[in-house]
DNA sequence: GGATGGCTGTGACCTAGGTCAAATCGGGCA
DNA sequence: TGCCCGATTTGACCTAGGTCACAGCCATCC
């Protein structure tokens, strides 16, 4: 039984690529690089061809897009096990977004060949993608009809409970209360909610004067989490 | 050679079903259902377990989306040759949105069971769906990203350019005007854009005062498709 | 320590679009 | 023809969130 790298161990963990056997594994192992990315770097950018996909073995990486005057919108936040870039190379389209390390990790780069011939060899590949796609396409338009039909703060109170969700950043405390840590800056959420920095400022400070919230840098504390639903159901 | 129906016809002309063969394509005859739905009539509800997909033959559907106070957001309009239904059934969740007949037309009902064993014979299919998913997804972005960077009247002469590359009601004229017929009602437009039919309203009488477009009913004359463009990018 | 620069919070003010209520228009129909 | 009804337009008014300008704060680097 050959040894199989880090790298094998982790991508067959992942939920997309875990249906992959030994060979293609391996085959992935020969056609791929990786490499550490420092925090603010670009993996790709909007508009760059697509070259290959791009697993997050560590770190986060933000999904950005920016309108011609700058306006920027964060698309979405790639976790450790996320694949980023799978959608234009089937889609056969430029990159519509970029992405960017927001905290130093280590991204493994396949490249577009190499992936559409295993999905060819291994059509559950494609169907874990197709699987993801349209999760994520609903999630799109869930998205694109919240931001139209919800007020702000009802979004944030959103993101919150997805961020807490995600345990990825959670602590709860035996008496009830719960305590967050927010992977990114003002400005981030703001681009995540589709408004202005100041924005979210003030919406701060009207959850802490309801006390629903209280926020110090990127740590928040949430007495009751289930008011922050309460918040969403206003 | 065994004839083949109208409808094992029009299958084997859509950009996604086309690459079944005749054995495939006489399996969905059998295991499928065409019905005609009156206008306003529903394919199915947000919240409906899916119990197949839906093949618009003939007509024009719309995909709808509301929030518990009725605010609805029109997310789509399938035309014939479209597919519904298709991203719940993969991604294994209820209707995340409703479809109703715009006007009278013919769909044909698959059901997931038959859908599924197709994929999974012919991997094609379930690839021309993952390319399908993945352009959507594509679309859906740019359409978060547009409805929190973009005002409404540039979002408006983005879909007025949409509906005539569509080509579907669009007539030009020899002297390089566009005469373009709307195919949905003003609250349609407006659910599309995300805001209020009065909105409409007004975008429509600015538009003819500065005399990019001229409207009747559903009729548009535009006298110089380019500066519809300019409203783009102002 | 002090300077520099990126985040963050605040206040004053403004505008796009929502809300509400009242016309107006067009078509179908008795 | 006159009436009714739904779709559309219009006007008056209001509010969420954008804009601009500036002030803390914190970390880093001399």
């Amino acid at each position: 039984m050959p040894a199989r790298s880090e790298r094998e161990i982790q991508l067959s963990a992942s939920e997309d690529w875990c249906v992959l056997n030994e060979v293609d594994l391996s085959q992935v192992e020969q056609h791929s690089v990786e490499r550490l990315y420092q925090t603010g770097e670009a993996l790709f950018r909007e508009g760059d061809a697509v070259k290959g996909v791009y697993y997050v073995q560590s770190g986060l990486v933000g999904v950005r897009k920016a309108d011609p005057y700058g306006n920027p919108t964060l698309l979405k936040l790639a976790w450790p096990g996320d694949t980023l870039g799978y959608r234009p190379l089937l889609a056969n389209q430029c990159h519509r977004a970029s992405a960017e390390a927001f905290r130093k990790g280590v991204v493994c780069f396949v490249d577009s060949k190499t992936v559409l011939q295993l999905i060819e060899a291994t059509p559950a590949l494609g169907l874990n993608f197709l699987k993801r796609a349209a999760k994520e396409l609903g999630d799109a338009e869930q998205r694109f009809h919240d931001s139209v039909t919800l007020d702000m703060r009802t979004r944030f109170a959103h993101l919150l409970l997805v961020m807490q969700q995600q345990q990825k950043y959670v602590r709860g405390d035996s008496d009830g209360s719960a305590e967050l840590l927010l992977p990114i800056s003002r400005s981030d959420i703001a681009a995540m909610l589709g408004v202005r920095r100041e924005t979210v400022s003030r919406a701060i400070r009207v959850l802490e004067e309801s006390g629903v919230a209280y926020f110090s840098q990127r740590q928040v504390l949430v007495p009751d989490p289930a008011s922050l639903t309460k918040t969403l159901i206003r």
